[in-house]
DNA sequence: CAAGCGTGGCG
DNA sequence: TCGCCAAGCTT
């Protein structure tokens, strides 16, 4: 008999120590995978809950949320941050009607093709909804892998083809196992190995991990230079959005003017916003979210005769 | 491939 | 207080 493999235990230890998230509970549709999974792109999962509730009980199938505007999309997104992501989903949305049928696909390549969904989402829906055997590697996994495995304190910042393949090779044969062990291995970066304060007296594989069978060497500094966000146009478009979510419908640019100082990064966080799709013009003095009435001016009446 | 893209809570 | 961070994707 041997023993227990890397992801038997990490497994095990999930099994029993998960924490219950809605997007985990059986039976969850392939399409609340999906939301959950985007909503979870760069957001904290507290922050996700409210906001994941809240979209599948107006938009349950992805139908629903075909026949809304990205208007409507944008304003149920709330501040998740980065609102790009909730005309992706409205755009994955429409893509799944068109090309699918109104389901979502299983697979890949499908995936891959909706916008919004990377290397990382399209594997996570594959695995997660539909019971593939997929790698499924984000920062939390790639991080896991790389102490446990390779004894190095972190990963590299963006997720490269060897991950996949360094990942691969500790996934169980069966589908289904695989998928919790992928689903374990990321709770395990998230809640145990995490990057600043790991609690390795916690971990299920503490003692078959190289990073601290060599000394557990300091993680390094960030890997990521400080994304510094006050003065940033990020911070202008969020301003801006700000308030063309809280309107309702057009809004005068006089009050987009308000909201910063600046006119030449002003007028170029507002051209981002609408070439992102955020935002359209509706006529020469004002705004709006994409979508958020009338696609275009009613037609004039005709001129009443007499 | 590095940079751009939000937001709010926490050490 | 304030820098740092949280299940990536796109260009």
């Amino acid at each position: 008999m041997t023993e227990p493999t890397f992801a038997a235990l990490v497994s095990r230890w999930y099994t029993e120590n998960a924490r219950d998230l809605p997007w985990r509970a059986p039976g969850v549709s392939p399409w609340a995978v999906l939301v959950s999974e985007v909503m979870l792109q760069q957001t904290p999962v507290a922050r996700v809950l409210p906001a994941y509730e809240a979209w599948l009980a107006r938009w349950p199938v992805p139908a629903a949320l075909a026949e809304a505007s990205p208007a409507e999309a944008i304003r149920v997104w709330g501040r998740l941050g980065y609102p790009r992501r909730a005309v992706r989903l409205w755009e994955c949305a429409v893509a799944i009607v068109e090309r699918h049928g109104g389901k979502v696909p299983d697979r890949l390549e499908q995936l891959l093709a909706l916008p919004g969904v990377g290397t990382y989402t399209a594997r996570a829906v594959a695995a997660f909804a539909y019971g593939q055997r997929h790698p499924v590697v984000d920062t939390n996994v790639r991080r896991v892998v790389c102490r446990a495995v390779a004894g190095q304190p972190d990963a590299g910042p963006a997720t490269r083809p060897a991950d996949l393949v360094a990942t691969e090779a500790l996934l169980p044969e069966d589908p289904a196992a695989a998928a919790l062990a992928s689903a374990a291995f990321m709770e395990l970066g998230a809640v145990v190995c995490t990057a600043r304060s790991p609690l390795c007296h916690r971990c299920p594989v503490e003692t078959i991990c190289a990073w601290r069978a060599s000394g557990q060497e300091a993680p390094a500094g960030p890997t990521r230079r400080p994304q510094r966000y006050a003065g940033t146009d990020r911070q202008v478009r969020g301003l801006l959005l700000g308030v063309l979510r809280e309107a309702t419908g057009p809004v005068p640019r006089q009050r987009l003017d308000a909201v910063w100082t600046d006119d030449v990064q002003r007028a170029r966080a507002l051209d981002g916003l609408v070439r992102d799709g955020l935002v359209e013009p509706v006529d020469a003095d004002s705004y709006r979210l994409v979508g958020d009435g009338p696609s275009r001016p009613a037609v004039p009446l005709p001129a009443l005769p007499g």
